[in-house]
DNA sequence: CTGAAAGCGCTTACAG
DNA sequence: CTGAAAGCGCTTACAG
């Protein structure tokens, strides 16, 4: 920038305005037209940094996820940028591995960069970062995690107990009748609320309590045969739910290699998409979550908070509403 | 920071020097304490913005890959990230999906923000870029693909001749004769020398010509079928590679749904690792990038570069080793 | 229409 | 052992 203003014999103030396109009913046009026309030559482009450093804005945003290499994460992950890069905004990201402390150095390491707002799936035990946050007044917004103990902080997440509630009903018009779950021995909210809905609606429309199987996320690959065997062999299930992506890839994995007729022995849906669903023997059902509508929001959300503009509270907490899409893993 | 100062009734100058941990030696122990313990009471953390606007340091990388919610490059952003924490940067990233011009934006973006090195995999029609950072002499490696017009820049990627080649002895050791591969239509080096490395090895070994089987990426599931058709019942191939994760879902996901014995009349092997390739009917062989390797020399060669202590140009092209995993899909 | 100047929050060579 | 001062590359209220 100086070296434009020297070049062109005028001040580095009248650079600024005319790059910044402000004033521009006051300036000279033939003087603007040489500095851009300059500028341009000499490829600049400003220095983010200094520019951060005077506005206080640094048009990045923090996002901190389970694993960015988790499909569920890597997708929203997707969603997020698109819709931030829209709106002249960047993304920086940290994987958390559900580790609390982690997770707060990572935040902290985001906030020491400005970061002028941030998403977070806020592990157990990090929760603390809410009354922080909302403290310092930085705009942030949880995704896909629910604290019942801040019922105010911004929140977006699925409505999970619907969501189970419409995959026991759809269960239970293709005649399933001894339902499971295969979810994870964790407390995060949205995984009781998934096994909540889903109980209560067995409940409700069959009459019997689903069979529930909780893995330790460590142990997955050790634990999913004895709960397969289980569930088939001995609860005789007939309709089984796989909670996660994750868990799933590796209950499928290991129903694959057992001689069962699915859906005739046994109706499978899981949660969330995955391309993968597809080279399964059976081509299995799941519960979609919208994601981009919701990283739209999350984002609508933030950017609001952040020009002050809009001083909209999120009907809190924001849940969302995503459809079952079936195929022929539970469909008799 | 000047609070603490003027708390303290020292100078801005010596409570950086202390938080720095600079001079020690010559600062009064009892000063020093005392402005920690200030610091640590006050909560302080440094502005990371104007520290890097003074040291010309931001200690953040920046990494373009095709797809972040593919798992190939998730994979990868995550073992980036991973080996960036330990040496304390941070990662700013950018999916370019294989749009030059994406990708240019993206890149004028991440040198904006002064990122101090960067990790990229380059598209097509982008190679100019090379030459760019070159001039800038910002630090800069490519990954996953390589560029024979610019054989000096460096470069990080799979042996995919190498790599091909292990897959067609692994199919000429169990008895297939008639190899297959289903491919993109796209001019990437990386897809060009896994065919040539297929093809080669096939004459060789087999002493035919292996059939080639190229898709639209953006037509890829309306494709597929006639693809898998054609060499199944008309090449009566019996040995088919799938030569990116992507393509392996596309097409395993067709072959699911044909009535065809794997690996007895057909065998698959794909490449890249994937849990899901083990809830396919039968689980699927595949040849795996060695990525934390990749990733982890990434960073190293970066981090000598940024700091200009080791001047070690890069063996170029670094051509990577992985190993075949062999699962029931090929072996017979 | 244009420029001089202060300041964003730090670092660091220099002086004492 | 400690401080005053310059400066990183910008923006912007103010003065002319």
């Amino acid at each position: 920038m100086k070296d434009i203003a020297n070049e062109l014999g005028v001040s580095v103030a009248l650079v600024s305005y005319v790059l910044n396109g402000k004033k521009t009913d006051k300036i000279n046009e033939n003087t603007a037209a040489r500095i851009k026309e300059l500028a341009a030559k000499m490829n600049y482009s400003p220095n983010q940094i200094a520019k951060s450093l005077k506005t206080n804005r640094t048009h990045t945003l923090g996002l901190i996820v389970a694993d960015i290499s988790n499909l569920f994460y890597s997708s929203i992950a997707k969603y997020i940028e698109e819709e931030a890069n829209k709106h002249g905004y960047h993304v920086i990201y940290g994987s958390a591995h559900e580790d609390p402390e982690r997770f707060n150095s990572i935040l902290q390491l985001l906030l020491s960069r400005q970061v002028d707002g941030l998403i977070l799936a806020v592990p157990e035990k990090a929760e603390g970062c809410i009354q922080m946050l909302g403290d310092l007044s930085k705009p942030f917004v949880v995704i896909d995690r629910k604290f019942n103990e801040y019922p105010k902080a911004p929140t977006i997440l699925l409505d999970n107990r619907h969501a189970s509630a419409t995959i026991v009903e759809h269960f239970a018009e293709n005649g399933f009748k001894r339902l499971g779950v295969v979810t994870l021995n964790r407390k995060l909210v949205s995984l009781q609320d998934r096994k909540e809905g889903f109980v209560e609606a067995a409940m409700r429309l069959l009459g019997t309590k689903p069979f529930i199987y909780a893995l330790e996320e460590e142990q997955m690959d050790a634990q999913i045969e004895a709960v397969i065997h289980k569930a088939i062999y001995k609860d005789k299930v007939d309709g089984l739910c796989f909670f996660t992506n994750k868990i799933a890839m590796t209950g499928l994995a290991r129903i694959s290699a057992i001689d069962i007729a699915v859906p005739e022995q046994l109706g499978i849906v899981c949660f969330d998409e995955a391309k993968a669903y597809n080279i399964f023997r059976t081509p299995v059902s799941y519960y979609m979550q919208p994601l981009p509508e919701m990283s739209k929001m999350a984002i609508d959300y933030l950017l609001g908070q952040i020009d002050k503009k809009e001083n909209k509270i999120l009907a809190n907490p924001k849940e969302f509403i995503g459809n079952l899409v079936v195929q022929k893993s539970s469909r008799r």
